[in-house]
DNA sequence: GCAAAAGTGTTCCCTTTACACCCATGT
DNA sequence: ACATGGGTGTAAAGGGAACACTTTTGC
């Protein structure tokens, strides 16, 4: 191993880069603020932005997501910052390509925030420059590709990078994101629907105080089906520390009165819930 | 976002740590480094090294992993270059605490691998710099710590750095790893005790070609457990695509001849293997 | 009353588990 | 013969899937 004299290695940026994901009208939506400079000028990428000098690289994420959208996040890592307001935030994986962009050499630590249903974005100020996205609106069919080759999408957008095609996107029709965004939300949004089975982590998509059949919907939406309502409420009043009652009852979701929950202190889901094949 | 002006941003060295496990005489080992050099100078280290200037990140980690051991990694995400060797390299996480190196600011991209029963280790031609440690060595009781706070040992390291305590270690003794590598290490452990639940990953551990017996040892070194072995049989037998029968058998186990299996196509398996409470 | 959502009970089936038992080799 | 590991059979227990059915609200 070399000394680590300054010109014995090459100096990198380092940056994270946030996919958060909520859950809005029964679908998994996911921040996408919208770039006002080249390369990718005009089209839509994941929140993010430099490591600081003195800087975590949990705390830089947890930084982003507060400015992003005022979410404090309970990291398990960094219990000292920032109070806890029942968003959940973790390391997703690094992406270090070299030519992932085209100015230098970045590399991203990439970062998944779960959040409950907000109420509008605000990236610095300007509302119309951030927004839920649906992901099926981003990715395709790329979601049902593995990780052996990059989507499609991407390799379009670094043909085109800082070119004409991307000035400006109507809404509704397909969307390209910038830079390798599509590979780092696809593996959120599996990491996401993986970790639901067997963990509490989809009590980071309710308010603090939700109803089994509101849970329910957060596993419909995320993993797209359909579930028996009867037989998932068994399972979660189920098992022992999962959900603990709140006390009360509701009717906005309409029918009877349903008994509210909080989050219990099990984290692990054992055994898993299922997700249904196809 | 500011724009990517040198001056804009803190430099950042980017380094591969490997966390490289084996099973050798039943018990999980993991390959550590001496160190020549302070800061923990003469203490045990995971391999690793600086990326590139034009190299990805994995492509980092599978030429670190070819010069300290000699194997070809098999990482799905780079066909091309590294001709498979049947040794499994994945992406683990990514460590950047601002003082995990007293020298400078260093990400440490870790990755996993998983490799058969190597002969020796060779690190540079010096024989004695590297070994095969067993992870219960090298972790006490951290492994059944959580996420939450840093493990005592890393304390104690940052506590003494570079001073005298950390001269010349004496093998039999518990040994502490050079900066955050206990928790790497730690990290990867569970990474890897996770995973063979649900994938077919614990065949990187064995030849080949191997025998039920031989996979199922696998499963008990890695998660310190016994299991059934004809319900062991059963399972991986009945599984479709996981196992294919290479056609041969084999008595070097002793006992009664054991048919020799390679890994089959399937990576995934449903249900997955249930390891034993406690 | 009727629709809608919340819960409960029950049956069937598949998997896991535990263990008795047999098989084929080396010494 | 006997120890050792390989492999099959079988019965009991547990959990998931499917679905009939009751409860409690709003309109």
């Amino acid at each position: 191993m070399p000394p680590y004299d300054p010109s014995a290695f090459p100096p990198f940026a380092v940056t994270v880069d946030l996919v958060v994901l909520t859950v809005r009208r029964h679908a998994l939506c996911t921040l996408v603020v919208r770039r006002g400079e080249a390369p990718y000028k005009g089209r839509w990428a994941l929140p993010g932005g430099f490591v600081r000098e003195d800087e975590d690289l949990g705390g830089a994420a947890a930084r982003e997501l507060v400015e992003e959208t005022g979410l404090c996040a309970h990291d398990p890592a960094a219990p000292p910052p920032v109070p806890s307001n029942g968003a959940h935030l973790e390391q997703l994986a690094t992406y270090g390509a070299p030519d992932r962009d085209p100015r230098m050499r970045v590399v991203s630590v990439a970062h998944l925030a779960l959040a409950p249903d907000l109420p509008a974005p605000r990236a610095g100020g300007d509302a119309n420059s951030a927004r839920w996205a649906p992901v099926e609106e981003l990715l395709g069919e790329e979601l049902l590709a593995g990780t052996v080759d990059a989507p499609a999408a991407v390799r379009g957008a670094d043909g085109d990078a800082s070119g004409g095609a991307g000035g400006e996107e109507k809404e509704g029709g397909p969307v390209a994101l910038a830079f390798d965004h599509a590979r780092i939300l696809a593996d959120g949004v599996e990491r996401a629907r993986s970790k639901i089975e067997y963990s509490s982590l989809a009590t980071a998509f309710c308010p603090p105080e939700f109803t089994v059949g509101e849970l329910r919907r957060v596993y419909e939406a995320v993993w797209g089906v359909a579930l028996d309502p009867r037989n998932f409420h068994r399972k979660v009043t189920g098992t022992p520390g999962f959900l603990v009652p709140a006390g009360g009852t509701t009717t906005r979701q309409g029918g009877r009165p349903a008994q509210l929950f909080r989050a219990g202190g099990a984290t692990l889901l054992n055994p898993p819930m299922l997700r249904p094949e196809v």
